[in-house]
DNA sequence: TATTGTTATACTCTATAACTATA
DNA sequence: TATAGTTATAGAGTATAACAATA
């Protein structure tokens, strides 16, 4: 029996419409703070601590070089800052700067937010479930690329 | 009580995360078939039946100037074609060639393949409902914007 | 030799502002 | 006047290839 309310939403097409939408609420957030989404993400990232270029090329999907750019571009801002490594002199370590870390936070926050107020119509239980099963999406891929988002997870 | 198997995974960053993975997916099998993410989103869209500029706009969020330069590129590529429509001398409705429908379903299904194998762990059950919980996410915002993905739906 | 990161280059994506043509 | 779409321009994002410095 097909369901009668629900258009008959395919798992994959309510994953492809639904990053869509969070898609769109980074956007929007970013864009309220000044930033482009990939330096929201960039910032996001960065608050779990320092990370080094070819860390990062990992968590993003980025090309070194074109992380190069994205650095060079949030540096100039003063939203981040280069650190030579002590221990590879070929190395650095990308860091917030009190200016980056503070608007990264305010971002991170301002998406958080409207996710919530996205999931607010949920009941308790479905909220659960939704976390718990797209954790379980997660795990393979997450323990492959340790791809993080926000405070919540140091980086390593 | 706190869970103790899963990472304390908040339903945020569950969905942020979720997000970045699905475009990863995107990214990788638009590259596939030598289309930019972008591109493969607009032919996805088409799908549906031919739209024109403002719909396309609404629906992709961009600017109408940001829009034309994606079709301009997609059909000098010989993927979608403008149709002057008839009713209404100023607009034009953007359709698939063939060649860009062909590629528009590969891309739609090959993505849906790579979502399917990610949820293939989940039980009948979690995956019933985590569409269901995201349809309901989607539905407020769906109606406001009338976003779609693929073949299932016809534009309007 | 392998790894870390940058530079050079070309293209794509995006927005703002000004414009043309039609409604 | 308002709407549909384009053009001009500038900046951001991205990849490939070649490079420098260090391990």
């Amino acid at each position: 029996m097909v369901a009668t309310e629900a258009p008959g939403l395919s798992l994959t097409e309510a994953l492809v419409r639904l990053a869509h939408l969070v898609e769109q609420v980074y956007g929007e957030v970013s864009r309220e703070h000044d930033l482009t989404p990939q330096q929201a993400q960039l910032l996001c990232l960065l608050v779990g601590g320092p990370i080094g270029m070819t860390g990062l090329t990992r968590a993003l999907h980025l090309e070194k070089s074109s992380l190069t750019g994205l650095v060079d571009r949030a540096e100039k801002r003063g939203l981040v800052a280069r650190v030579r490594d002590a221990r590879d002199r070929r190395a650095c370590l990308i860091e917030l700067t009190p200016a980056g870390a503070e608007i990264a936070v305010r971002a991170h926050d301002g998406v958080a937010a409207r996710l919530e107020t996205l999931a607010a119509g949920l009941p308790a239980r479905h909220r659960d479930l939704l976390a718990t099963a797209i954790g379980e999406i997660l795990t393979e891929d997450t323990a492959r690329t340790g791809r993080t988002w926000g405070r919540l997870e140091p980086g390593r």
